[in-house]
DNA sequence: CAGCATCCGCTTTGATACTG
DNA sequence: CAGTATCAAAGCGGATGCTG
């Protein structure tokens, strides 16, 4: 990218992340660590592949990004963050902060991936009774799964189906979404499992 | 600007303020209030005049910025940020904050504005005696002056020279900012008044 | 002068095809 | 799997011109 030649903090941080798709491989790298290049394009639907190599490339020289080969039985290669990198993260919790009210609604043909979702569960629930046991919550948009679990006051997310689920929620993106804003009900979504769960991981009066 | 598609909070943020310019033209009318197109120019050096246009009809128009028409006297267009436009500021907050190390050092013909410290000095410096009498500091930074005055326990920025300032620092803006960020002595900078108003605004430990 | 719009060359992006 | 190559289209930067 080029530079905005400014001696200005925020301008300095965007000559670095500034340029298209950079962010949103940062998400990738923050949601999923370590990932191979085809799962971070399958996490980035509509990036041009050339631009995600030359991205890993351009994050990898400013010591955002390492790329390391594993040894021959796996022999792959696997970008992750670096410290520098993963320092980036309250950047990317405050955009989806911000962007949070723009999923009421879904635009048309908007891809969708279950992973996208801990950007907002991480924003809109909290564990308010720490010293119970732990539960497990299960979410399926669109099909895809996410398991969302409490840890140490908020909650953990994770890709995938979670092994012993104490409630399975499941609908559509948007339905997920608006269950998690606190615009739509449980009983708007397919449950499975004691739907008192999710009251425990709202917060006291539902944000926006 | 094209839309990324993705059914994302982070995406659909930055599909709205995403475009090269558009959180730099933010962070002006953060810093600077409600200001006029050329003032805005003025604190956006290299920025060519039609995105400038570009940039600020898009954001209105995505209700992140409003315009108003000031009557007959005044006869003058301003820019500022609507609510939702505010809300931004910790976006830029942490984006200024991730950016502040690579303040270290100034790049080849970087431009430099006084107001810009701001971004720096809200982060860096605190009132450690909040329960003493405020006190107020001018930065001069390549000639520009800035103003910061104690408020709350933490500290205020407005642009320009101070009335009674209690301390005036001034010296180049790469020493300026080693000063705020801990790296350099207030001797490294010329000052006029009691230097031991720094160390009072100064965190317990140094940041980096 | 403040607040743009137009034009034009250059760079970046996006889509697709191809490769070790 | 992890990219490179190619090329059209869009966006940007710089200069300049116009309008109340």
């Amino acid at each position: 990218m080029r530079s905005y030649g400014q001696y200005c903090a925020v301008a300095k941080a965007l000559d670095v992340i500034g340029d298209r798709w950079n962010l949103l491989v940062i998400r990738e790298l923050l949601l999923r660590g370590a990932s191979r290049y085809t799962d971070l394009q399958g996490g980035l639907p509509g990036i041009a592949t050339n631009l995600l190599a030359e991205r890993l490339r351009a994050l990898e020289q400013a010591g955002v990004v390492t790329r390391e080969e594993a040894p021959p039985p796996v022999a792959t290669t696997l970008f992750s963050l670096t410290e520098r990198g993963a320092q980036l993260a309250p950047v990317v919790r405050e955009l989806a902060r911000w962007g949070a009210p723009l999923m009421a609604e879904r635009g048309d043909g908007e891809a969708f991936r279950a992973q996208w979702l801990a950007m907002v569960v991480r924003l809109s629930l909290v564990d308010r009774l720490p010293d119970r046991p732990p539960v497990t919550v299960e979410l399926r948009a669109d099909g895809e799964a996410m398991t969302v679990e409490t840890a140490g006051g908020g909650v953990r997310t994770r890709p995938g189906p979670a092994e012993h689920p104490d409630l399975v929620l499941s609908g559509s993106a948007e339905r997920v979404v608006g269950v998690l804003a606190g615009r739509l009900d449980v009983r708007d979504l397919d449950h499975e499992g004691d739907p008192e769960v999710l009251r425990r991981l709202r917060p006291e009066r539902a944000a926006a």
